[in-house]
DNA sequence: ACCCGTGTGTTACCGGCGTAACACCTCCCC
DNA sequence: GGGGAGGTGTTACGCCGGTAACACACGGGT
């Protein structure tokens, strides 16, 4: 488990460290989560929370894992997660990144072995709730109903605009999705910029883009070449949103 | 609109029409649908439709389309539907087909304009139910609230099982997979074999596999050399479902 | 009877991406 | 400090599948 490794690269990189000239404020509605992300705080946390004990993931620690049978969602409290599976080939699937405030664990509610799992991308802290208890809460208190099929409603939205993308798209605008879908969920503004707060492997992002590791290093060396995204010194990534979304739109 | 206009392929499916003999019954199994269907009969039609109007849809119309901005789901009492969506670049993708019992339209609860759309394959009764009255009729049967919870969950289930396929499968493999969600969601059993009882354009086919039509043309015919599929005379397909389940594992 | 619209079957070409193989870098640990 | 492990950067090769172009089949309308 070695830390960024990634290098600077070539004269073209290595030349101009000033940033782009063209940025707008609009930033700051790109950092808004779109997710799970608060969905699931106030009223929600106030019902269902309190007296429950919560667990602590060390990174790359599994919640929960393909083919588990408890029927449990998770309250992240803070830190980082990634949610995919294992495909049949063996190879590892990244359908989202959730964070403090978000739930996951959702899929659990209609299969009776889990078909994904959820990884600790850092040390997190989550509170596990019985699927069962879930219901209970919402049947005593239907106004939380619609936060509940809201939570649903927005993980098969994503589902589908990630089925979308892998049908019109190449390696280059799925990968420009995948970091802005980064920024919209977990980023954080950082100057005139998007920080993503962890650290990703390439491999990581790749299990996200759907593509081969190598493609996304050379991908993702375009985009810093272009200016679009660069790293901090921690390695994680910095992205100019706006280019961003002009380039993948 | 023209009617089903395959012709029989070469020497190699002309020569031999005897069905493949490995039959085992299996089969039935095959036929009872993983969908939506029937989640939402029983109680739930009970509770809902009573006293509401059902409205008819043709071939070819159109229950709601992308960017429709009313949040109404609709309960299918018969016929065929395509659910799916336009992509950027303008062409039809397939997500999903459903039948009298299921339900559509339930990607609208999170979003302000639907991003999908539902066309009638065939003549299709809905009945159009605002989502705030299906919420209004959880809150007081809670008892129902599992039902409604299930019926996104299996949606997501399997957008995500798309999703999977798309990272690892060829055409090929897709094709097959595609063919027995549509035997195990809408499939008759017709003797030993299960048919599809709505006539569907290669094209069609194509967007639900996300593949060119031409690719799928082919593949068809591979599948039929191989006693894997065979047409009815109103152009059905008939599938050999235990031949296609051992080919696409 | 003819034509045209729609659907199917097939092939040649070429581009994107998976595969394989390798170089180099940084950190950690012995 | 040397080696190994894990991460990144890059290239040559080959295949799958998109593109384009075309032939044929059928049915409906004039």
């Amino acid at each position: 488990m070695a830390s960024p490794n990634y290098r600077l690269i070539q004269p073209a990189a290595r030349s101009g460290l000033e940033l782009p000239i063209d940025f707008d404020d609009s930033l700051s509605q790109a950092a808004v989560s779109t997710a799970l992300v608060s969905v699931f705080r106030g009223k929600f946390c106030d019902a269902i929370l309190p007296n429950r004990k919560t667990t602590t993931f060390k990174k790359e620690e599994i919640l929960y894992n393909v083919g588990d049978k408890e029927r449990t969602f998770f309250f992240l409290q803070n830190g980082f997660v990634k949610v995919g599976t294992i495909t049949s080939d063996g190879h590892e699937l990244i359908y989202d990144v959730r964070k403090g405030g978000d739930v996951v664990g959702e899929l659990c509610a209609s299969e009776p072995r889990r078909p994904d799992r959820a990884v600790a991308l850092e040390q997190t802290d989550a509170i596990p709730v019985p699927f069962e208890d879930l219901l209970e809460v919402v049947r005593k208190q239907p106004d939380l109903l619609a936060r509940l099929v809201d939570v649903f409603c927005r993980a098969l939205n994503e589902a589908y605009a990630q089925v979308n993308t892998l049908a019109v798209d190449d390696t280059i605008h799925r990968l420009s999705k995948v970091l802005l879908k980064l920024a919209a969920k977990i980023g954080q503004n950082s100057g005139p910029e998007v920080e993503i707060p962890t650290y990703l492997t390439q491999e990581e992002i790749a299990q996200m883009v759907v593509a081969r590791r190598e493609r996304v290093s050379t991908a993702l060396n375009f985009l810093r070449r272009k200016k679009m995204i660069q790293y901090t010194h921690l390695g994680h990534l910095l992205l100019n949103v706006t280019a961003l979304e002009s380039y993948s739109a």
